[in-house]
DNA sequence: ACAGGGTAGACTGCCTACCAAATACGGCTC
DNA sequence: GAGCCGTATTTGGTAGGCAGTCTACCCTGT
């Protein structure tokens, strides 16, 4: 989930053992865990690999996420108790210490925990492990984007402002019970996540190479048979 | 899933490699396996324990349940290929001719095997899991009614045909691709599996039995002491 | 120069055997 | 009948081994 291991790579029960100090029984059963859980997947006869991230699987990954918010946003507006609302308050200001503080490693994750504690408040452990699942993985994404891209991190100030005053109306909502409220935001949050990785996907650092004598390669090899 | 071992039974991994003709290792492969399908819980240290069916966790399980189900039905019928829909209607008919049969464990099989069939139309791979999954737990739900009051069988012969009919209404929406109706008959059906399961928990084959000189022990020990 | 076949090595999946630590059991005491 | 204690069982892990599968490489023939 940290990404330590890339995305992709093939893994290999003796380098897993002599890695983490196991013999290879406890990895198998480790990484059969893992792959419940998506984030590796087991290639039978042949090890395993780290889950990769796909772009094209994004359009139904987001589908599920907008059900998902949607469904648990609601519910845990409807059935939150206090102690919820203090978790889900906690853990919104945690997110926001850390956005200040600048760690962008650490404020996926701030936000990963936020939203796993509206995902709790909702109390209902099948959409529960669903939205865990959703979760982690959009961690995952976030974080090949922040890895990718460290220059103006993953979170400009335009879009972080607006994160912080989202999870606060979200927040809020839950706080007041409105159902309706609580899962409109949640769509609107989720909308707002999938504008960004458009940005993201849709950039382009190459834009200003000047490519007028082009392909170079090409023309060292006319020149050479010359 | 077949409650070959009973919901409820603790397992050791001893017995089990007795029981399969494995050794230990793959035994707690397997274990781990099935408890991420839900199908065993591990208790750490301490074994496992067939995931017991509990009445109380109905209720979150049919909101579940009716919301994939809906979103699942939806789904397939908007995009399903040819292929999908044949997939459909061959179980749907293999349903059909199980039930004339009368094998009860083979029909709530062949039950689920339709549904599974319409969650994967659906083309969602998150959406799918937890489908599976909520079929399967339904699947030893439905099993667990069936060994109980094997009397009348589950489906007595009225709410057969309803299932039948539904069934056949459920595979022509999705033929037509009509997702509003595909959605709201998948919402009525899971409506109508709820009605069955409240009227097997409402049942109670006790009631003729008389009870006017009850409690009997109590009086035999009273007739004891004197 | 390249495709295809054959072989050697690496790795998985499973096995046995063993051990320390945690847990369950049965008998004992109070 | 309740609580304690020592013993037996079970888990979680280690080590090493083996057959079958997969991979990669080399070698052959076209």
């Amino acid at each position: 989930m940290s990404l330590e291991i890339e995305p992709g790579v093939r893994l290999d029960e003796k380098s897993l053992s002599e890695r983490y100090g196991l013999s290879r029984s406890p990895v198998r059963e480790a990484l059969i865990k893992l792959s419940s859980e998506g984030l590796v997947v087991l290639l039978p006869n042949r090890g395993a690999q780290v889950s990769p991230i796909e772009v094209s699987s994004f359009p139904k990954y987001l589908d599920a996420l907008d059900l998902m918010q949607r469904v648990a946003n609601r519910l845990a507006a409807q059935l939150r108790t206090v102690w919820d609302l203090s978790q889900i308050q906690d853990r919104r200001d945690t997110f926001e210490a850390v956005a200040v503080s600048g760690d962008g490693m650490g404020m996926i994750e701030a936000k990963r925990d936020f939203h796993v504690a509206i995902a709790q408040a909702a109390k209902n452990p099948y959409f529960e492990s669903l939205n865990m699942r959703l979760l982690d993985e959009g961690m995952r994404m976030q974080r090949v984007h922040y890895l990718n891209y460290l220059g103006n991190g993953p979170y400009e100030q335009t879009h972080l402002n607006r994160i912080l005053a989202e999870h606060n109306d979200l927040t809020e909502a839950i706080a007041d019970q409105d159902g309706d409220r609580a899962e409109a935001l949640a769509h609107e949050h989720v909308e707002q996540f999938r504008w960004r990785f458009v940005e993201y996907i849709r950039q382009n650092p190459s834009f200003a190479v000047d490519l007028s004598n082009w392909p170079l390669e090409t023309k060292d090899r006319e020149r050479k048979k010359a």
